[in-house]
DNA sequence: GTCTATATTCAGATAGAC
DNA sequence: GTCTATCTGAATATAGAC
């Protein structure tokens, strides 16, 4: 992905703060054009058209997700070492402060995309549905195999945990929107669905506080 | 809420569902004109406006939720006789076959406007975030108060419940839909998360299972 | 790279015949 | 209650001066 600088930078910028306050449709490349201080006609020297603004949203979600995501490799040796509850914990991806309220605008616009458009379908569910599940599953399974939690279905835990990732992103991005304390409670209260065995020297019910 | 007939009617189910197959703005009158086999003008002797077609939609999720949403006072009475799983089981609001479809677009509709439409945004969080909590809080305090289950905090409890419900409403409304049995196995296992005690004497770790 | 001016298309909406 | 015809404004986009 590119580096925008300047003006195409800005236009960038402004546009996928509007397009997720209203949506892709309800959005005028005038509106983005005042908003940045220019005419509308001067877009078109950045963007070819309004839809390749749009794909470029999509593309800054998809790729940014791409860098964030973790190394599975790296949790699948943690299951062996690490608390349960821990492991599951280092599947959250941490958007770095520079980019995380363009990263939330360009996963709201995308995700409002996806009824629509089959490219912006294909990315939400890529990265919102089917990548937590391509952590969970295995490490879930591996954590079985090693009789360190309790049985239990990792698919049905997946649908779980991504679909509250899923909820506390899109909904309320303007309003009323979830802190990031009650967040974090939320999902540590999610992993208590995963039921660590006192295995060895292990004591079931004592996991460790870093919030 | 009235009753539509006839070609008012056609009129509304057709545009709820190119609205949320598309979005509100992508959809002109001339289209739902087309897919309804009138013209366009014909379509303002049965509504005022294209907006007041969308506020039709909008009451339509909101007033079928009003009349589908549970007795608070009767699931406080099952507190008390009932397994506390099955009392969390009957919050859940269904929607009967005839309006199941309809309700479902009217709701991601409204949903994908919330953040652009303060009024969508109101029905969405009284009908999907606050009214979850308003069954979730008192009933799950009173199990603890009654000693039925092990302390937690509802509030945390709610927000997972009303999430899960919320993206499996919204995510995927055309394209790889959650479907149902795998959606009540998904509720089972939130509902995990309350740890039932055992009667006056007590033992953890043994849910009763009535799936 | 930005501007003015403009082409083209299509949106929501209305008037009035039938 | 549906139609034809039309108004008015706004959308995306382009051409060409500076």
């Amino acid at each position: 992905m590119e580096n925008m600088t300047g003006t195409k930078k800005r236009i960038f910028e402004v546009a996928a703060d509007m397009f997720a306050k209203d949506s892709y449709h309800a959005v005028s490349m005038r509106q983005i054009a005042n908003a940045v201080n220019i005419k509308a006609s001067s877009i078109y020297n950045h963007f070819e058209s309004k839809e390749a603004l749009l794909l470029t949203i999509y593309e800054y979600f998809d790729s940014h997700m791409r860098m964030l995501k973790p190394d599975l490799s790296k949790l699948m040796e943690m299951v062996e070492t690490h608390h349960p509850h821990d492991v599951l914990r280092a599947t959250n991806i941490i958007y770095p402060g520079e980019i995380v309220q363009t990263m939330s605008r360009a996963m709201l616009i995308t995700a409002s995309q996806a009824s629509s458009d089959p490219r912006a379908e294909a990315i939400i569910y890529r990265n919102m549905i089917e990548m937590p599940g391509t952590y969970d599953v295995p490490i879930l399974n591996k954590m079985m195999a090693l009789d360190k939690i309790e049985p239990l279905d990792p698919h049905d835990f997946s649908l779980i945990h991504s679909g509250y990732c899923y909820s506390a992103a899109v909904r309320f991005y303007s309003n009323r929107s979830i802190d990031n304390p009650r967040y974090l409670a939320g999902l540590d209260m999610i992993f208590t669905i995963v039921r660590v065995k006192e295995g060895g020297a292990r004591r079931c019910e004592k996991v460790a506080k870093n919030t």
